[in-house]
DNA sequence: CGCCAGAACATTTTT
DNA sequence: TGTTCTGGCG
């Protein structure tokens, strides 16, 4: 016990040992936040006061929740079986698995991402004839997701005004889709598992019953559904068991615009009186010039609920701000500084670049890539969102559950087997005329098919031929076990040799289906529960990051609210422009500028000893070169906190003056880049410059000689990898792309 | 049914 | 500028 609650200081030891009460911890960055939350559990169950079974801890990210498992089994031996940790979406979905029944839901109901429901939603607008420009499917999409959040169902919703009932219409049309296919969306699972709790007092008071301890990780970036659900859970009033132990920290709050609602933080102290909150102010990661710009800066927001981070380290170094002419120069500034501090011993990795927009990795990566330096792009596709993998899924959600009307559609036809518009359209009016599942109706005309006659029907091909295909799978799948179907599965659908026939390309793809065998067999060895329907359900809730690439020392590019929870050694924040950090978007934002602000406090934590501010003069941006003015937020940091750096060409005049104008202005289109060509779809998460034999030294500009197309220039590149290819500018022969593995390219 | 050209669009994002 | 989506044509 005692060894467990050494190194704490006093405010976080007051929060691990805090009474069977409910409490809101301040979490500030870099305060212990993790460790505060994870002792307090190695605490509760070390001291008895309180058995695994009766906690339930939920973070947002599955990342989280994996981290604070692993830091508390190294904490404790004991077994921590039994006890409910995960994301909110994880945790009800094993609620909502667990009472399927009570829920209203079939055994085998299927989760839809984002992505799936926006396919639905887009087939519903496109069967009421909806035109795209009167209600586009993104902003149904965003309705009926703000709907659930806000705990209303179709005949709940506003229906004043002829555009409110057409949403509310097209909500009720979806409602019926997704019960019909038995689908469950992100949203949902969260409103279901709140209905079936606030309906079902067996079950309510078991669940209450049972879990004595709630804490909740992040708290500012709960919804009010989310609150509401832990609410419930807890119970409130008289009726509360459970303490909630929630951390979080306002000036973090950078979710607002999917739902984050910070205002759950005051609520919670009124709801369950708690008496104080405790604030972790004291800071482990920045030095103090860091901590005392960041200090400064969100001191600027109002209705804070106060805090302010101190460090026990010293000033260390000054805040480094770079005034660029041009985003090309403000990236071989940052180039070179990067080579500075390499050479100095530090690893790339310990390097951060990190950025408002995605559009401004662009340049970055154009430049480090010319310079050979490695680097990591954070925030690519995920490994269940690749077009090859979202079939193979189709296929095994059909074996699993065929009344999904979305996975028969996203594969009906692929490989193709001649089943076009047309016969879809048939389809599709026949099960609208059975009232049932396209699955449902397929099976009905094949019957009828079959009656009357089976000529003109190939083998394998058209409605027939898929039927036969679904139910051959789902023979096939019978009683073997996980990876067995998923091989199976892969197989009989013909996906493998279809990308096969394609030329070129695709080579990737294969190995996303090889691969998808591999992560069932670890999810077989990992999870309790090893049906497909766990695995699908694994497929959709923990996504993206089955994918840990193997290390790489490599500059870490990422956005800011990617990099929130991350550390390091230094960091640059570039672009610090008026319009792009603060975004202009964010004008028309209720409070946007001080969700901006708080970006950049988030970013500007991240580093521990050294923070480069960077900004240019003028950026490349939509195709146009637009002339900016400096972010407010640099001056908002106190002048003695920082260190200017000048580019030799800048004039100089423009910061520090009035910063009124929007800072917008377009001038000239004399500007010239290397483009990247059609660019390959970037699914990969990680770009690497090459480093290795075959590749050291190759960069734009670069004289190579090919045995067979003689001497060239590159202009260009595109891919990762293995599959990285090269754009060479011969002398005699034009231009061609090369394959950097197969051809030979030497450098002159 | 697949390919290509032209248009439209362009914060942030996890589950 | 780059990327994605759509519609028309072969």
């Amino acid at each position: 016990m005692t060894a467990l609650l050494t190194d704490l200081n006093p405010e976080q030891l007051e929060a691990v040992t805090w009474p069977h009460q409910s409490a809101l911890i301040l979490a500030g960055a870099g305060s212990g936040k993790t460790r505060v939350l994870t002792t307090r559990i190695a605490y509760l169950l070390q001291s008895g006061l309180t058995q695994p079974q009766n906690l339930l801890a939920v973070t947002f990210t599955n990342k989280a929740a994996r981290e604070m498992v692993a830091r508390i089994s190294t904490m404790l031996p004991i077994n921590i079986r039994g006890m409910w940790i995960g994301t909110f979406h994880g945790l009800c979905h094993r609620m909502l698995r667990a009472h399927y029944e009570d829920a209203g839901l079939p055994q085998a109901f299927q989760i839809l991402d984002m992505a799936d429901q926006l396919a639905v939603i887009k087939r519903i607008l496109k069967e009421r004839s909806l035109d795209e420009k009167v209600l586009a499917p993104r902003q149904l999409q965003w309705f009926i997701n703000n709907a659930k959040e806000e705990g209303l169902r179709a005949s709940q919703v506003d229906t004043r005004g002829s555009f409110n009932r057409t949403l509310a219409e097209c909500y009720q049309v979806y409602e019926a889709v997704s019960m019909r296919g038995g689908t469950v969306d992100f949203a949902e699972l969260l409103l279901r598992c709140y209905e079936l709790l606030s309906r079902n007092e067996i079950l309510r008071d078991h669940y209450r019953g049972r879990f004595e301890h709630i804490l909740v990780d992040e708290f500012q970036d709960t919804n009010r559904l989310q609150y509401q659900w832990i609410k419930l859970l807890a119970g409130s009033g008289s009726q509360q068991h459970a303490a909630i132990f929630a951390v979080g920290d306002d000036d973090q709050s950078i979710y607002a615009f999917r739902g984050a609602h910070v205002g759950n933080m005051r609520d919670l102290e009124k709801d369950f009186s708690v008496p104080k909150i405790i604030r972790l102010e004291q800071n482990y990661r920045s030095q103090g010039n860091i901590l005392d710009a960041a200090n400064a800066l969100i001191e600027n927001n109002k209705g804070r609920l106060g805090k302010n981070l101190w460090t026990a380290a010293g000033k260390g170094e000054s805040v480094r701000i770079y005034y660029a002419a041009t985003d090309v120069d403000e990236t071989s500034f940052i180039v070179d500084e990067i080579k500075a501090l390499h050479a100095e011993g530090l690893s790339l990795s310990e390097i951060a670049l990190l950025y408002r927009s995605n559009a401004q990795s662009r340049v970055l990566e154009h430049g480090l890539f010319n310079a050979s330096i490695s680097y990591r792009v954070y925030g690519g596709m995920r490994f269940f969102d690749r077009q090859e993998v979202k079939h193979a899924l189709a296929y095994l959600r059909l074996v699993a559950s065929p009344d999904d009307d979305n996975a028969l559609l996203r594969v009906i036809n692929f490989p193709p087997r001649g089943i076009g518009a047309r016969t879809l359209e048939q389809l599709q009016d026949q099960a609208e005329i059975l009232g049932t599942s396209l699955w449902q109706a397929a099976l009905k005309v094949c019957e009828g098919r079959k009656a009357v006659t089976t000529r003109g029907d190939q083998p394998g091909r058209g409605i027939a031929g898929f039927v036969n295909l679904v139910l051959s799978m789902q023979q096939a799948c019978e009683g073997q076990p996980l990876p067995e179907i998923i091989r199976r599965v892969v197989d009989q659908s013909g996906l493998v040799a279809h990308y096969q026939a394609e030329r070129e390309g695709n080579n990737e793809r294969l190995e996303n289906l090889k691969e998808l065998v591999n992560a069932a067999t670890s999810f077989v060895h990992e999870a309790e529960d090893d049906s497909l329907t766990a695995f699908l359900a694994h497929a959709s809730l923990e996504g993206g990051e089955h994918q840990a690439e193997g290390y790489q020392d490599a500059v870490q590019l990422m956005t800011v609210h990617a990099a929130k929870g991350l550390e390091f050694h230094s960091v640059f924040i570039s672009g610090l422009e008026e319009g792009l950090f603060p975004h202009e978007n964010s004008r028309n934002e209720p409070n946007g500028l001080e969700e901006e602000r708080r970006l950049m406090y988030v970013a500007m934590t991240r580093a521990r000893q050294r923070l480069y501010l960077s900004y240019a003069e003028s950026r490349m941006l939509h195709g146009q070169v637009r002339v900016n003015v400096p972010s407010r937020f640099v001056d908002e940091i106190p002048e003695e906190l920082l260190k200017r750096l000048r580019s030799s060409g800048f004039s100089g005049a423009g910061y520090r003056q009035g910063l009124s104008g929007t800072g917008q202005n377009t001038v000239s289109t004399a500007y010239s880049r290397q483009g990247r060509g059609k660019h390959t779809p970037v699914s990969a998460a990680v770009r690497v410059a090459p480093q290795g034999l075959n590749t050291a030294g190759l960069h734009i500009g670069q004289q190579v000689s090919h045995t067979k197309f003689g001497t060239g220039t590159i202009v260009n590149y595109e891919g990762n990898g293995s599959d990285m290819r090269v754009q060479v500018n011969f002398h005699q022969t034009g231009t061609k792309w090369l394959s950097l593995t197969y051809a030979k390219l030497v450098p002159l």
